[in-house]
RNA sequence: GGCCUGUUGGUGAAGCGGUUAACACAUUGCCCUCUCAAGGCAACAUUCAUGGGUUCAAGUCCCAUACAGGUCACCA
């Protein structure tokens, strides 16, 4: 029986040789430099952060040299891939404004002349190239059940071994033709796993753009290639992948550095010519004093959807994350603050080599502070009633009904070179403006009560806002005059009218012009604290000043 | 345990044999036309995990130790 033979009988029914697939796949036509990556996850739920991390490196590399990003899912795991896994991806990463060359577009349908981008719709391209190592006796059928595997570990284990299936342990290793094929027609169950030409006491040199050249052991496991359910293993399927795809530089996280003896023996094996590898630290989290990368289980930030629903824009999480892989990149965000991450050369050299980058909140929450700030009243508005609309049905109703009012609100110390930073997130408007609207000053006035500070004798405050109303109040003064008529205000009724004079004799005085502002301003809308005075007057209006003078 | 990688302030980090050890976030203090927000100024690593070595000179090179992370599946 020739190998060609025994190998048909070990992978019947496979349409195509490996050779003719080869021809299916021919060299992409790119300038030179042009680098193909692919963002490759396997369909198992959420968006994790992590994971727009790694898609936004693969498009940012492959775009800024001219070249193509795809996506591929690797779903050879079938009892973790999950209904609409795949459509879940597509338009999380949609969003975030991360698209593919090529690749899938929905659940069906896919673009791109390199497909199918699904590992599931590829068995028989694997299972040809698996045909092609039995034939070049450089893989075998192993029958090694899963009891005998739990022994074998377990017997290493006692004995200090390493684990795994390789010299000795690798029993099914020289089985005969006819043995194999005498006990596949017993109906025993058997997988296919490569003959490793690897000694673990053989270093070799690794490269990896990021961490550098590498020394490790080769691999000298017989790793499985086909599982048992016919479909092959992740790191059989993915190098067999980024090779036919003609994949330039494969980033990924470097919890995958551990496997690069065996991708590279693979590649060898397969005779490919193997990509250029990329491995980036992943984020971390300090979890009570252990640092471990962080979890979609253990951490609600890990999903991105914990930002969104915080109304952090996604913008400002693309710009931290960018941060975060280009540490220089925030110096040039700072000469171009209006600047696109598209603009921004990534290096490969310049991602963080450590072991892990801890997420860092405020930093987050600084970034998207300053993004919002930079935003005109107009996309305030509209991003504010986005947000709204998901999570407050009242704050977006109200927004609805007074545009051009609430606008005026956002614009208070904005549309200007260094403009007002009191929004961190979207979620955080709502509390900084309530009380501009009558509808929900009426219902939260007294859930949240009076603030004054300083004065707080209910006849004084009277005082001084009646002397306020019927004196000094007019709607036509521009902001000095406005002042100076507080001022004025002050000196009438025994407060100082200027700061220093008050430090420098406080016993001289009542109080401060400090003092009578905050008695007007939180008269009008209960907060100690809010934007200037000035302005929420002016917005605010005569009538409705009255109105809330009246209600002392 | 084996194999890899890493260790610079509260955090993220720059640094690539000679610098006062950048910068950003956070924190604290001061200043600033009414409170906030912002802005300005300042403070915050006598020291780069520890111990050796090489060198006129070391965070930067070498060795050892410690600690941390990753990985050792018919998961990706």
């Amino acid at each position: 029986m020739t190998n060609k033979e025994y190998a048909d009988l070990l992978l019947p029914g496979v349409k195509h040789t490996w050779e003719e697939y080869e021809k299916m796949y021919p060299e992409r036509d790119l300038p030179e430099g042009a680098m193909v990556t692919r963002y490759a996850p396997s369909p198992t739920g959420f968006v994790h952060i992590g994971a727009l991390e790694s898609s936004f490196l693969d498009k940012r590399f492959a775009k800024q040299s001219g070249g193509i990003c795809y996506l591929r899912i690797e779903d050879t795991d079938q009892e973790r891939s999950i209904e609409n896994g795949i459509s879940q991806i597509i338009d999380s990463l949609k969003s975030f404004n991360i698209t593919f060359d090529e690749g899938p577009i929905s659940e069906t349908e896919e673009k791109g002349n390199y497909g199918p981008y699904i590992q599931t719709k590829r068995a028989d391209i694997y299972r040809a190239y698996a045909k092609r190592l039995i034939e070049e006796d450089k893989a075998y059928a192993s029958f090694l059940s899963k009891e005998e595997l739990d022994e074998i570990r377990e017997q290493q284990m006692k004995s200090k071994q390493r684990i795994g299936i390789y010299g000795r342990y690798a029993k099914d290793r020289n089985l005969s033709k006819e043995e194999v094929l005498d006990r596949i027609n017993k109906g025993e169950k058997f997988i296919i796993r490569i003959k490793s030409p690897g000694s673990f006491f053989n270093k070799i040199k690794v490269n990896d753009l990021v961490k550098g050249t590498m020394e490790m052991p080769e691999n000298d496991i017989d790793e499985v290639i086909i599982k048992s359910d016919g479909i092959p293993t992740y790191h059989f399927a993915s190098v067999i992948d980024d090779h036919l795809m003609h994949t330039t530089h494969v980033i990924r996280g470097d919890e995958w550095i551990s496997s690069l003896p065996k991708h590279i023996q693979f590649n060898e094996m397969l005779g490919f010519k193997a990509p250029k590898y990329v491995h980036y630290a992943p984020l971390t989290k300090n979890d009570n004093g252990t640092i471990r990368k962080l979890s979609k289980r253990k951490d609600p930030e890990a999903a991105v959807s914990y930002f969104t629903e915080a109304g952090v824009p996604k913008e400002a999480i693309m710009l931290y994350l960018a941060t975060v892989c280009n540490s220089n990149f925030e110096g040039w965000l700072d000469q171009n603050p209006n600047g696109n991450i598209d603009d921004f050369k990534f290096d490969f050299k310049k991602i963080p080599s450590s072991s892990g980058t801890l997420f860092d909140l405020p930093k987050l929450y600084n970034i998207s502070k300053n993004f919002i700030s930079r935003l005109t009243k107009d996309e305030v508005y509209d991003r504010t009633i986005e947000y709204a609309t998901k999570y407050d049905e009242e704050f977006k109703e109200i927004l609805e009904k007074y545009p051009d009012y609430s606008k005026d609100i956002f614009n208070i110390e904005r549309e200007q070179k260094k403009p007002r930073k009191d929004y961190e997130k979207f979620s955080d408007v709502k509390g900084q403006v309530w009380y501009m609207y009558d509808e929900l000053f009426d219902k939260y006035k007294d859930e949240y009560g009076y603030d004054y500070q300083g004065v707080t004798d209910k006849e004084e405050i009277k005082n001084i806002i009646n002397t306020y109303i019927d004196k000094y109040y007019d709607v036509k003064d521009d902001k000095d005059t406005w002042f100076n008529k507080i001022k004025d205000l002050s000196d009438e009724l025994g407060y100082a009218s200027n700061m220093k004079d008050y430090k420098e004799n406080p016993d001289n005085y009542k109080g401060s012009v400090a003092d009578v502002s905050t008695v007007i301003r939180v008269s009008l809308t209960t907060r100690s604290q809010t934007p200037d005075l000035y302005d929420i007057l002016r917005l605010l209006g005569k009538e409705r000043i009255k109105e809330r003078f009246n209600l002392i």
